[in-house]
DNA sequence: AATCGTAAGCGTATGTCGTACGCCTACGAG
DNA sequence: CTCGTAGGCGTACGACATACGCTTACGATT
């Protein structure tokens, strides 16, 4: 009977990774995503509660673009790979929803499928149980704290300066250690990790 | 010659962590932490650039506050369990700081010390050139995740209800999995995820 | 075709935030 | 005793989230 809503919820969350995308997540704020819009401030009101719960939008949006069906691979180890690689590519790809990710992650429907996949290549691999639980969020860590590392690490290089002004006499390794680190690209780096934590959950005790 | 500073930026630390300790990170401004310290909010300005810079502060605080002695263990292993426990430790003391660790990790001297000291481990281990820095890069991952996911994961258990409430046909895994990361503590989990790490290190092709 | 209840959409207002700017004042060197 | 410097503070501004109440478009009913 009622007026009907001009506008989705996934058009909103839409709006708002556009003003995230475009303009840096500092730039999020309801007034920018309603201007995005066409509509006032207010009227956003109408479609989410607060600004947290449009935050939540944007991260579902995000992780329910990753896909989810079990993947190619030869080895249980490869398939894994492709999953986790699904989301660090569709993240990367909105580097402002980095920060985001960590507090509105558990609203994602699609990235608790990505979860049952990953469960699902780990039984096919024999871990089971107890196990099975710490396996996954072995994975789950690791992915997170990558992602964010890749992305909120460097800060306009600022990281990398202050461990290059670094007292050589007193940190030896650090000296050491970043001059190895130029060579590696985040790519091979990401994996690397990633086949580290492969190989312990291969070699279960 | 000029009037001498009252307070120094350890204290200002201190009073800004004591707020968020006390009230949540939600409760940390510029007027809280002068309210705090018993000055006006402006006078803050002397000490500190903006807030930012306070952010900074806190951190430094808390992570300079973790032990980066070579630690006691008969293997490299116990040793870097140890190193990463501590951190876990530190940081698990002070949860409303978690969001800022990331963004603000760098300006810690003491957590430079700490990675440095991890290194020497590794090297121990026999770990060298490039290879070694996929494996602190991946030790570091996994904390940052696993820090993470401990502190802001549940979030009032909304994640875990989440997960209680979903349809058990189409998520037969995760139904199953709920139950059994039931009998897991939290210390058990991150260890065990700690242990994948570090075989995973060991078993190095 | 006329009516009317409902919810969409908006304008205004409040309180909080970070912080720019300028004044006053305590201090220690001369 | 004096005076330049920098510490400390009050006021003010613009941006923010959001509570509240008004207006208006719509579609189901008459």
């Amino acid at each position: 009977m009622p007026r009907p809503r001009s506008l989705t919820q996934g058009q909103i969350a839409a709006a708002a990774l556009a003003v995230i995308d475009r303009d840096g997540l500092a730039a999020l704020s309801m007034r920018t995503v309603a201007g995005e819009l066409g509509m006032s401030t207010m009227a956003l009101y109408r479609y989410v509660g607060d600004r947290d719960e449009l935050e939540g939008l944007v991260v579902e949006l995000v992780l329910d673009g990753v896909d989810a069906s079990p993947p190619p691979g030869a080895t249980w180890q490869e398939r894994i790979t492709v999953l986790a690689g699904r989301v660090r590519e569709r993240v990367g790809a909105h580097p402002g929803v980095v920060p985001l990710t960590m507090t509105h992650r558990h609203r994602s429907a699609g990235i608790l499928r990505w979860s049952e996949t990953v469960l699902g290549v780990l039984a096919e691999a024999g871990v089971e149980g107890p196990e099975r639980v710490v396996a996954l969020r072995g994975l789950l860590s690791y992915l997170i704290g990558a992602i964010q590392l890749e992305h909120l690490g460097p800060l306009s290089g600022e990281g990398t300066a202050a461990i290059a002004g670094l007292p050589r006499a007193e940190f030896p390794r650090m000296a050491e250690t970043a001059g190895h680190a130029l060579l590696i690209g985040a790519e091979e780096e990401f994996h690397g990790g990633l086949a580290i934590v492969l190989r312990g959950i291969a070699a279960r005790t």
